[in-house]
RNA sequence: GCCCGGAUGGCGGAAUCGGUAGACGCAGCGGACUUAAAAUCCGCUGUCCCGUGAGGGGCGUGCCGGUUCGAGUCCGGCUCCGGGCACCA
């Protein structure tokens, strides 16, 4: 039994005090920046999130042993609104609530073995921190970037604030889950519609990102090409402008749909005689959360007004639908429904006209040609749904001037027509909407601006910053934020005129604090400027970041947009701050189910002919992502009491590819434990001299180490280490075992440590390098090679290395038994694949 | 609906280029040590068939088909599972 939980407290101590991870930024070296994206306080971690960190430490300790500068800083991203709700539950204030969380979980990290720079160390609740957030938010005001505007914007009747659009899943609210509500409000957003276009490019030059994340990127910002195009509306006496992808279809507009939102609406309905239901039923739609509106179906009136079609000149009726929407495009569609299928089921609805404008190229099965009566009729067969192509595969037809033109060159075209008649122009419309960041909640950033019945708005001047947030606040309940109550928060005076004014009591969202603070840990205890730019130029863009994949669309499009703006302030020289990313997988387990649904204790488990049961009551297991409500976490402290931080981590790390999502299996820990046991063993046994076949097998595993670490595939790395050990056997080598501490510190690094210590070395951490694989000793004297007959495996045959074509087949004709099976056939071919096997094709 | 990704033993997973499928680990079986248990160590372990045995043979990477001397890997057509977006015109 070796003393593994025992030496790991006395390691994490030495290194705690020679400060190992302790950098100086300004110091020559050839500098890494590492980074796992800060977390949330939030309290306990378990092993789920011990993949994260741990990944990054192996990266790290072995970029450390590489002999780079490395940074490896960790900080707190530590407003939000669970310490609000923990604060109002224990009748405490959110502040010791996460101080506490964070002196809790900077002990896990070191019982771990992770090494961070605490020196660096930030949390975003600080004033010294959050003064920046405040003072970015004057430059980007400055700029027209930040911007207080009315919108509709989701409401968490739960949580009671709003919510960013990207906080909104499936209609509900990421955190709590409550129904989000459609509400007009005041608020304060980020322009970040204004960088969509370099948000999407910028994506192109992201080589080292997963393809997943760009894509889920690129959808969210969801750049489209088309047209903008003018309707002239007799009735209005000026055009209506739509938005199209597809300008191509402008000849099977066959009618024109607003969004009930739509500015111009008041005034076409206002002589019909049933505008008194049309507007009730507007107010309904408008009342509808997102979701209600789309459940409900498509639904529309009629205007009693038409506009016309600028390419065929008919009178085309203009309807109010529910299925447009207000903030994409311009509110307004033209409705082809012969070629989008929600226009296809309004118009079906409605008994409005349908006609065919593209056909298939080459006549498909079930289409017949449209009639060739001017081309104004329906098409031939009864369409049962929307006939959409979108590529060569469709030609224009009833279209006048893009008559069997392939549709893209009929959209280029049909564009250039738009633009000479000054119908329109060529446009690119973006699905992301401006980033809302206000938050009417109380542990968070104090947006800097000032009420000035005066002036005005008036920002809070940098000179003033930080705008403290009181700490004074009663924490009673769900009565607002408690901010706009505090009144000496509130009552100010005015900077301008020196009046009588009200502060700004909402806060910023807290993804605001997490978009920048990876350029704060370079400077971060800078009190003069937000960081230093020659500083940040050198150690930016992170050279690899590592986080979950949760965040492939928030945080990271933020940071990115942010990027861009310091980018444009002059504050930096580059724009895309991350420039390798990895996402690993979540770690899952198993947890039960009683009837209700209801998570149940694993401790209340009792198993019967291998199913679970609660008393009599029979559960279902479920395996699902670590976490507390669920009941099936695995707290590391007992694990490493038992098996010590070694084992969790090397078997963390083998347990599955680091991207994917791997299950937790309390027996497959074991594993590892005793891999690390046979490695302690070894120890009493060295033996001086190396057998060719271990110096083979060590610069072997060597290479594969190392390729495999800078690959990210670190469980096959451990495997390699495996391998090699149980090679080492009976009669372990002094250089092998060396080099094989070497290669596991890494994943291991309290049991290297030790036995590298006791094989009389000074802290390898600190002193020893990555070893070197040499090409040459890693090569076989002889090799193996496979022979097939007509592709089927007949033997083997050995040859001296390296292998040569000729020696190759003069071994395998040699061979008696390989003889046997070419015996009186016709040798057709002879193949032969370097190093691996050969293949004799005969006939007969 | 649209867009991605995946499917390999009882399980987690290996297999840079198309070249001996199943590395490494778990679980299982057998054995050693032990009064015994734990721990540790050694051997076996995809599947079916032939053979007392050494050994030999067939099948096998979700399904169907194709390319190739040779396919887990490439191509065409499916099935199922997972993820993202979702009335974005």
């Amino acid at each position: 039994m070796y003393r593994l939980t025992e030496i790991e407290p006395k390691w994490q101590q030495r290194w705690a005090e020679a400060r190992v991870a302790e950098i100086d930024v300004t110091a020559p070296g050839r500098k890494l920046y590492m980074l796992n994206m800060f977390p949330y306080p939030s309290g306990d971690l378990h092993v789920g999130h011990g993949r994260n960190y741990i990944l990054g430490d192996a990266v790290y300790r072995y970029f450390r042993m590489r002999g780079r500068a490395a940074l490896n800083p960790m900080g707190w991203d530590a407003f939000g609104l669970p310490a609000e709700n923990a604060a109002i539950k224990n009748r405490t204030h959110p502040r010791p609530w996460t101080l506490a969380n964070i002196e809790r979980m900077k002990k896990q990290f070191a019982r771990w073995g992770i090494l961070y720079d605490w020196s660096k160390e930030i949390a975003s609740c600080e004033p010294e921190y959050y003064r920046w957030n405040q003072w970015l938010f004057l430059q980007l005001y400055k700029r027209g970037l930040a911007y207080r505007g009315t919108a509709p914007v989701n409401w968490c009747p739960q949580d009671q604030t709003v919510l960013a659009n990207e906080q909104v899943v499936d209609g509900r609210c990421e955190r709590c889950g409550a129904l989000v509500e459609q509400r007009e409000l005041s608020q304060w957003f980020f322009k970040i519609t204004e960088y969509a276009d370099r948000l999407d490019a910028g994506l192109d030059t992201l080589e080292h990102w997963p393809e997943k994340v760009k894509l889920m990127q690129r959808n969210w910002i969801g750049r489209s090409l088309g047209a903008d195009v003018d309707f002239q509306v007799p009735a209005l006496g000026k055009p209506i402008r739509v938005f199209t992808t597809r300008p191509d279809t402008i000849f099977g507009a066959t009618f024109m749909v607003l969004a009930p939102e739509h500015p111009d609406v008041a005034t076409l309905i206002a002589d019909h005689p049933d505008r008194e239901e049309i507007e009730q039923w507007i107010t309904g739609v408008r009342n509808q959360s997102a979701l209600e509106r789309q459940e409900a179906g498509k639904e529309g009136r009629f205007t009693g007004k038409n506009a016309i079609n600028p390419f065929t000149n008919e009178e085309i009726p203009i309807w109010l639908g529910n299925f447009v929407l207000p903030q994409y495009g311009t509110g307004a569609i033209m409705s082809v429904p012969a070629h989008d299928q929600r226009d296809f089921e309004f118009a079906g609805q409605y008994g409005l006209p349908i006609r065919v404008v593209i056909a298939p190229a080459s006549g498909a099965a079930g289409f017949s040609p449209p009639n060739e009566a001017g081309g104004l009729k329906p098409a031939a067969p009864p369409l049962t749904e929307a006939f959409t192509i979108k590529d060569d595969s469709g030609v224009a037809i009833n279209s006048g001037p893009i008559d069997n033109l392939p549709v893209p060159k009929a959209i280029e075209r049909i564009i250039e027509i738009i633009e000479e008649r000054g119908l329109g122009k060529g446009a690119v419309r973006y699905r992301l909407r401006d980033w809302l960041i206000s938050r009417q909640r109380y542990w968070g950033t104090p947006i800097p601006m000032i009420y000035c019945d005066r002036c005005g708005l008036v920002p809070v001047p940098e000179e003033q910053l930080p705008v403290r947030l009181p700490l004074d606040v009663p924490f009673t309940g769900r009565e607002g934020n408690p901010l706009s109550k505090h009144d000496a928060f509130v009552n100010v005076s005015c900077p301008q005129c020196g009046g009588g004014a009200r502060r700004e009591t909402d806060t910023m969202d807290t993804f605001v604090d997490s978009s920048w603070y990876f350029l704060r840990f370079v400077t971060p205890r800078d009190d003069a400027k937000i960081f230093d730019t020659e500083l940040a130029n050198r150690w930016l863009p992170v050279d690899q970041y590592i986080g979950g994949i949760e965040h492939a669309i928030l945080h990271l499009l933020y940071a990115r947009f942010i990027t861009r703006t310091l980018h444009d302030i002059g504050l930096i020289s580059f724009e895309e701050p991350f420039t390798r990313l990895f996402n690993q997988g979540v770690i899952t387990k198993e947890g039960y189910k009683d009837a209700r649904g209801s998570w149940v204790s694993p401790s209340e488990v009792q198993w019967r002919d291998d199913k679970p049961y609660r008393g009599d009551e029979l559960l279902t297991a479920e395996v699902t992502k670590m976490s507390k409500s669920r009941l099936n976490v695995v707290p590391p402290d007992e694990l490493i009491a038992r098996y010590g931080a070694d084992t969790e981590r090397v078997y963390t790390l083998f347990i599955a590819p680091p991207e994917k999502e791997a299950a937790w299996s309390d027996e497959g820990v074991v594993g590892a434990y005793r891999f690390l046991g046979r490695v302690w063993n070894m120890f009493d046994r060295l033996q001086d001299t190396t057998s060719p076949d271990i110096t083979r097998k060590m610069h072997q595993t060597i290479d594969a180490v190392t390729s495999r670490i800078e690959r990210f595939e670190f469980n096959t790395a451990i495997s390699a280490l495996m391998e090699l050990s149980n090679a080492l056997g009976d009669a372990p080598s002094r250089e092998a075992y060396e080099t094989l501490l070497k290669l596991l510190h890494p994943f291991a690094p309290h049991i290297t440590e030790e036995l590298w210590s006791m094989l009389g070395n000074e802290g390898m951490v600190l002193t020893s390098q990555w070893p070197v694989a040499d090409r040459a000793l890693m090569q076989e004297e002889t090799v193996v090679i496979a022979v097939q007959v007509n592709g089927k495996l007949r033997g083997q045959v050995e040859v001296p290395a390296p292998p040569d074509e000729q020696r190759v087949f003069e071994a395998v004709f040699a061979n008696e038994k390989i003889q046997n099976w070419v015996a009186g056939k016709e040798l057709v071919k002879k193949i032969y694949v370097p190093g691996k096997l050969v293949n004799v094709v005969v006939k007969g």
